[in-house]
DNA sequence: ATCTGATCATAC
DNA sequence: GTATGATCAGAT
């Protein structure tokens, strides 16, 4: 295994958070974890996030789990995301965007998911047979283009329509060419307030990217340096 | 092989 | 409980 140094300074612009991402390509989570003096978990099931808040932790992100972008810079917020893919670059995983409410849902232009998305430092993780053994790919500074936006919008506003109409019982992940909503909790598990004023029973909600739209994205995009291998 | 509902961990 | 970080695993 290479030794691996960290450069110490949080960075002060995007340009910075993008050189300090990309000097960890090729990187595997080990090799990450124990420059961060921190053990890599055997369970990959008990693990889930373990990659992002390794690389979270790696770039020096202000936030961590607090609310609002992971970056803060003067010329505005930057969302960290990193993306399970397999070897081709393929991505593995639909990418959780936020938790949405269905008492209350915003206009597009004034919604969380576009504040969310507006700007993203996307880093490709290539999942390994052990999560030890993933390797961190080359980070994609990104903002949608006009396309992007527009269909993303689309989506979102005919979520957005269901949940004015209180057709809740109609969402389900089958919806949105591009951007789901679907539970992020059990069905049942959760009682909050409706507009109303009453309670309504029903499962956390949360939007997601489609690995279709992520995998549009990154699509031609550098994904991990070459391990070695013929 | 892909997708949707369910699930896991941590911070506040 | 809500937010952050996501991935698991059974259904299709």
């Amino acid at each position: 295994m290479r030794r691996r140094r960290l450069r110490r300074r949080r960075p002060r612009d995007e340009a910075e958070l993008f050189g300090a991402a990309h000097a960890f390509a090729g990187w595997s989570l080990a090799e990450l974890a124990r420059a961060l003096g921190v053990e890599v978990p055997p369970d990959v099931r008990r693990a889930k996030g373990f990659a992002g808040r390794l690389l979270e932790r790696a770039l020096r992100a202000e936030r961590g789990s607090r609310a609002g972008p992971d970056f803060v810079f003067p010329a505005g917020g930057v969302e960290l995301k990193t993306l399970p893919v397999d070897a081709r670059g393929r991505p593995l995983e639909s990418t959780f965007v936020c938790s949405a409410s269905l008492a209350e849902i915003a206009p597009w232009p004034e919604s969380k998911v576009r504040a969310k998305l507006a700007r993203v430092l996307w880093i490709p993780i290539e999942r390994g047979v052990e999560l030890a053994e993933s390797r961190v790919g080359s980070p994609l500074l990104w903002s949608p283009s006009a396309a992007e936006e527009q269909a993303l919008a689309a989506d979102y506003e005919a979520h957005a329509e269901l949940i004015a109409l209180g057709y809740t019982a109609s969402i389900s992940g089958h919806r949105g060419r591009f951007l789901q909503l679907r539970p992020k909790s059990k069905l049942g598990a959760a009682r909050r307030p409706d507009p109303e004023g009453g309670l309504v029973l029903g499962p956390r909600r949360a939007f997601y990217l489609r690995a279709s739209f992520t995998a549009r994205i990154i699509a031609r995009h550098y994904i991990v340096p070459p391990a070695g291998e013929p």
